[in-house]
DNA sequence: ACCGTATGAATGAATG
DNA sequence: CATTCATTCATACGGT
């Protein structure tokens, strides 16, 4: 179940809005402080070279890799919500005009329509009113806590939300550490994208910090720490 | 391509190639990995069996606790959603509240969630309908044969609902460590931490059992035994 | 590896 | 027109 069959578009985009990004950006600096922290309780583990039985006692590390795994599947789940793109309805080609038709153009379309199914008038009604109703909705929505930044696409609204179907096909793949598991990290690696692309990323994170998501602060050493950890990474299980 | 075209939302979308999304991921991955290899590692100390209670107190018991308490807040929080727990927090009880909540509430509830992450009026939306729906048919269905140990009877809906619904928590959102936050990768513009309104601010999360392991459901053990854990949360330092 | 459940989401329809 | 309900879909996850 690699991650990601791949669609076969010709040009997969996928889109997520600038909260969704910071979102993403924010959850992944909170991973990046866990690791920070785990990195730290490693070095301190390995430099006192002995440890409390107690503590598992107490922190069971079934549990630990618990919360760890709840967390990396929410944040896989969050991703694969964001990277997936909206559903179109059916009938929508038709009815690409989101104003309101006169009587007399619902009657048009329900003859049209009839000719390939069962329909009738109140389905167009419905349908429009609908289509507004959400409409507006969303349009509401989105400026409660957006607005902010270019206005790019806003007052399309669905005008088009006919063919795409819906694919949203990125499954996930992140893997859950659960106590001992080999987890398998979708394979990935094979791209290496440019780093400057990826929105999430600050200037000043070294090309290869950024891997951690985090905005190297001066104080933040620790994660350079969690970087090293990151350059074993790879001779981890990653690849299986 | 234009597929994101279809986006009826205002808000600007940003694109993320499928590079980025791999990317991503990897970065996801990478946390995974970090994570899991620190728990192998973690129990591989631990099974020396020697004992830092010094560590403990200095510093895995700190560690340990802000993981957790990240993840308790969250699982709490959404327990507290099912569960109506009424601890004073003002959401607990909209949440309880099987009925539609006002818009008001709605627009409260989503605010208070953003805080969290990434969360759409919608998505509350969302939730409640299909929660009352859900909650609805299992009771048509489940009615006609079973609801035996206590019978709740019917009207209760929701009590009922809870027993079966709770076990799983998964969807959280994860907190930021906001309070000394190293503040995270990017502008953040619209975050406004204000503690204040955390849901999960209340320490007295009531009396805790229920609040992580709930029914104690025997695959939850691990949460069952992450509760001792919790009894030492309060005294974490996660600024030190 | 398949199948069932749970859940978020979209949508048609009904109600006020 | 606004809100809600009922249905359905697609995915994620767990168990076998």
């Amino acid at each position: 179940m690699m991650e990601l069959d791949n669609q076969q578009q010709p040009n997969p985009m996928k889109v997520m809005t600038d909260e969704q990004l910071e979102t993403l950006r924010k959850q992944i600096a909170i991973y990046a402080t866990i690791c920070e922290r785990l990195v730290e309780m490693h070095k301190t583990l390995t430099s006192q070279q002995d440890l409390a039985a107690e503590l598992q006692n107490r922190f069971s590390l079934g549990f630990l890799s618990f919360c760890l795994t709840l967390v990396l599947k929410q944040l896989s789940f969050h991703l694969s919500l964001w990277s997936g793109v909206d559903k179109g309805g059916r009938m929508v080609s038709l009815y690409a005009d989101p104003r309101t038709p006169s009587k007399q153009k619902i009657k048009d379309l329900t003859e049209e329509l009839s000719q390939h199914g069962q329909i009738a008038e109140q389905n167009i009604c419905n349908w429009f009113q609908n289509r507004r109703a959400r409409s507006k909705r969303k349009q509401h929505c989105g400026v409660g806590s957006s607005n902010n930044k270019n206005g790019e696409g806003e007052v399309e609204t669905e005008t088009e939300t006919l063919n795409e179907k819906r694919k949203r096909p990125e499954s996930l793949f992140v893997v859950l550490p659960d106590g001992n598991n080999n987890n398998v990290i979708g394979t990935t690696t094979t791209t290496s994208p440019r780093p400057e692309d990826l929105c999430f990323q600050s200037p000043e994170m070294s090309s290869d910090l950024h891997l951690l998501g985090v905005q190297s602060n001066p104080r933040d050493e620790h994660l350079v720490e969690s970087y090293n950890l990151y350059d074993h990474v790879e001779d981890y299980d990653m690849s299986g």
